[in-house]
DNA sequence: CATGAATGAGGATTCATTCAT
DNA sequence: GATGAATGAATCCTCATTCAT
């Protein structure tokens, strides 16, 4: 595939290679993770799909349960970019309903639905996990705060600090969840109606 | 058989006996389910909660799979049900306040976060569990939308039968499913601040 | 079913109730043998088409493989009884070319082909099948020598009693066999051809 | 893979090893299933006797169906080789004596007796099996016939093409049959008997 | 670096047999 | 006698992981 073999003569930054090989598996892994599930998802399908052996992964992650580590990460810097680039929009309904089910199979734009709903279900479990996602959390919540509460000239809704900008920022998180499980059960829901909704909806939450 | 011989006159419900073993199945991989999710859930972890040998656990299911599907439907009857009492209630805010996290293990009165998370994946992948989920959402949705346009003397809120309805109907599913992902994610979330913004909202999207 | 429970006046022998119960079992051990084979048929499935619990077969039989034993036995009685038939025949051509095939469903009159084969293969493993089987060959053997070696005056056909009689009787009994061989191979074979080729062999095998 | 950059210029056969190591289990599970019979003879004990995993096994065969099936297939491929080998025999009843009984454990030049019984019996049951052992049976119906109706001096026996052929045809695979039934119940058979009586009999069998 | 053969523990499931009722 | 619920060992098979090449 790519990483021509050895190339003598372009000296590549040394680690240049293993970060190539360890995103080759991530997409795999990211793949197979969406079709299958973390547990019913195999090493040798994730191998296959990275179009390499099974034991060279063994090379890049330490066991399976890293992987899925790193594939959480991931998403989690996904969502902290999605949710950045909301901030700067103009049209906050538009955005948020486009990034509803943006994610067709290998988008990697936004969080993979299934994946949001595994990693979610995992983190009641593993403690990594569940460390991983609730620090996210709280710097999501801290940031959409924040920004609530900054005034208008900053960029912000001038909501006042306290438990106004605070509460709206919860539902602001559940809104944006709720709708990450509902891309997942019902893909074909008429967006159209949901954007209207959520432009209502949205006039409401981000004024004072 | 032949051996209805015996005790003619009292005519026994056939399967009390079944019907008491099956929900003690059901109560074990519950239990499991929640602890380990679905596929790391072994069946004899859930013989040795049900307190029996896995073996018997075949008299009353086929499968491993036709137990979760039994899990799935038991918890989607609990959603219907726990939606069907916030219809009469005074005080919705409180009563979805009260609906989160209102689960610790054992209590089976609402639906389980972590369940509820595994089977929104598991509907991904699984053509049965998907038409299970799809049609519990669909009649919730449309019994919601129903509720919303009803006319305040009936007992509804007097939306238009029209997009606001089945808009408003969305966000309020797409808020109880976000507050769901919240109680898995976040089990100590203040609650007070999530009522009062609820209430706030609320008053918004139950108004005209 | 039949067995009218206790029917009190009527003073059976005692035990006639135990060999009814023995053989409606290995009727229906036999059915399900036939079916599945003696290791494929579960005690369950014996047990159902017995019309009987599974426990109960345990008061009759002391496993699963004394059933086995007993049907072998009870094959073995039922071939024995098929050439002695022979014996008298008159046309012994036609007579072997009706015990072809002669055994549908149900049919007990003669050994059932799968069993036969099962037995024989058993008895390649299981010393108390081997001695049976042993002993059942040995005599029917000498049966058909003695037969074959008597003079046509008593019924015989005055072969020499040395090894005239012996080697065709070797061929005989090779040839049952492979007739019921094919019985569980070919079941549609020719009749016709087969009881032409028959008459023309036996022809030369029983005359010196 | 790409990693056909390895040794460019020596290709070596693909499944050297591959086919060494089926070979390996098909040996052990002859081993095996002429000891135990096909559903008692268990993987483990296939594996241990093939000195390998289980696991491995299934590297190479996708179920323990499969390789019955290839056991099957391995000893109808020996017996038409087998039956081959007497069409150009000059003594008939001494290649076909000496076919009797000449497979030892571990001889594979024969098939095997309990393997024969085996499968005729299998089947009566499995349809593949059924489809595999037909085929076997006619064609080598076809040949015999073939064989018998050729003319002398094409090496054939000049019957008429008619049913003579086809029906001594027929009786000769009984009697093949039924030799190998006398192989796994009487191994200890007097060969010097049988050969006498086959040549009698083969003498009127082989002449119009 | 890369392969893929090999391991073996663990997965779901079945089934002969027992025993309280 | 008769039931059928209950057991638990054994079955086939899978899969994360390792390692000789």
């Amino acid at each position: 595939m790519d990483a021509a073999v050895s190339t003598p003569g372009v000296e590549r930054k040394p680690g240049a290679r293993a970060t190539a090989q360890r995103s080759r598996i991530l997409r795999a892994a990211q793949q197979c993770f969406v079709e299958k599930g973390f547990h019913a998802a195999g090493m040798a399908a994730i191998a296959q799909a990275a179009g390499m052996s099974p034991g060279l992964i063994y090379r890049y992650f330490k066991s399976k349960n890293e992987i899925i580590l790193a594939i959480i990460e991931q998403q989690l810097g996904l969502a902290r970019a999605r949710i950045g680039e909301l901030h700067g929009a103009e049209d906050l309904a538009a955005g948020i309903t486009r990034a509803f089910q943006a994610t067709g199979e290998g988008d990697e734009r936004g969080i993979s639905a299934p994946l949001f709903l595994e990693m979610s279900a995992e983190a009641t479990r593993d403690p990594q996990i569940a460390t991983a996602i609730r620090e996210f959390d709280s710097t999501v919540r801290a940031d959409i705060e924040h920004v609530l509460s900054r005034s208008p000239k900053q960029g912000g809704y001038g909501l006042t600090a306290g438990s106004a900008a605070a509460g709206r920022a919860l539902l602001l998180i559940c809104l944006l969840d709720g709708l990450k499980v509902r891309e997942a059960r019902e893909p074909h829901l008429d967006r159209k109606l949901l954007r209207a909704a959520l432009a209502e909806l949205l006039n409401e939450l981000l004024t004072p």
